[in-house]
DNA sequence: GTATGACCTCAAGTAATCTTGAGGTCAACA
DNA sequence: TGTTGACCTCAAGATTACTTGAGGTCATAC
């Protein structure tokens, strides 16, 4: 990017970055930036010529954007989550803090989901699980608490 | 459903389920379990009437269906997962054991990147992250190995 | 002065994962 | 005998998360 190479030539502040640039920096494609605008996830101003102007806090919601993605949160639960956190400028560290903490708590169930399953998947391996009772990988839980049926349990 | 609380009145052999049952007891959408069998996920058989009879191992390949749904793992992953086991007769303890084996790396894979993030996330609540410096999860490892460009590094 | 590249909009297409609907079979129950 | 309920097929629709394509603007590079 000519541009870029020969510095600030069109007198963009530093903490501006195109459209180009923030792709370049997230790895997300250019094309998924604008549809997470359109949802209201980030945002961006305009310059003179109509195009994006992103300031540099953007890149952090970015970088949670993809971050989510990784994992198989939904976009909507990220919204949610950030819901609060200001898009027109940088997010006090306060603000920051608390979505970032309560963004941590959904890791944290994920994760806890995860090694649930890992354990009841640990136990199934132990036992072959071909008797098949009493294994909570096929007796989920949440399933159980639910409605009170025991799917599987005989 | 008359026909399971008067017994066996058909004369079904116990391990021997229709969809509806399954459904039941996996918590699994009907709709759900047809699609799965179009994917080549499942398998049944079919009685007199054309209707599907599915043979109790199966509900142990739809929980883990259900499994890998609910932490966002993409069924196709799980299908390879799984390619060595199956699916017309139950598998066997060994043949299990290998792929529930396998299936557990891909459960730890994902629970270490979660946590990899929870550790990062802690970081950028600690540091604000307002500096972002040296922030890890604005500069995901996989993305700086990858091509060694630095995304928001400066 | 034209070609290129980065950007723009808006509409349509894609992939995964199902659900819903229309139209039909069959056995059991009142 | 008629109606329900569980099942069947096949096609279309829904949702999420984007990508692709057509058609256009503008500044810089050759």
């Amino acid at each position: 990017m000519a541009s870029r190479r020969s510095g600030e030539v069109r007198a963009r502040p530093d903490d501006w970055l195109t459209i180009g640039e923030v792709s370049a920096r997230t790895g997300a494609a250019v094309s998924a930036l604008r549809f997470y605008e359109e949802l209201g996830l980030i945002a961006s101003e305009r310059d003179d010529r109509n195009q994006r102007r992103f300031p540099r806090h953007m890149l952090r919601r970015i970088a949670l954007i993809s971050v989510a993605k990784r994992i198989g949160i939904p976009l909507q639960d990220l919204k949610d989550a950030f819901a609060d956190v200001p898009l027109d400028r940088p997010p006090s560290h306060q603000e920051w803090q608390r979505a970032s903490r309560g963004w941590k708590r959904r890791l944290e169930e994920r994760r806890q989901t995860i090694e649930r399953l890992e354990a009841e998947l640990t136990g199934c391996i132990g036992c072959g699980c071909l008797s098949m009772k009493a294994c909570a990988l096929l007796n989920p839980g949440d399933t159980l608490a639910r409605d009170g049926v025991g799917p599987l349990r005989l």
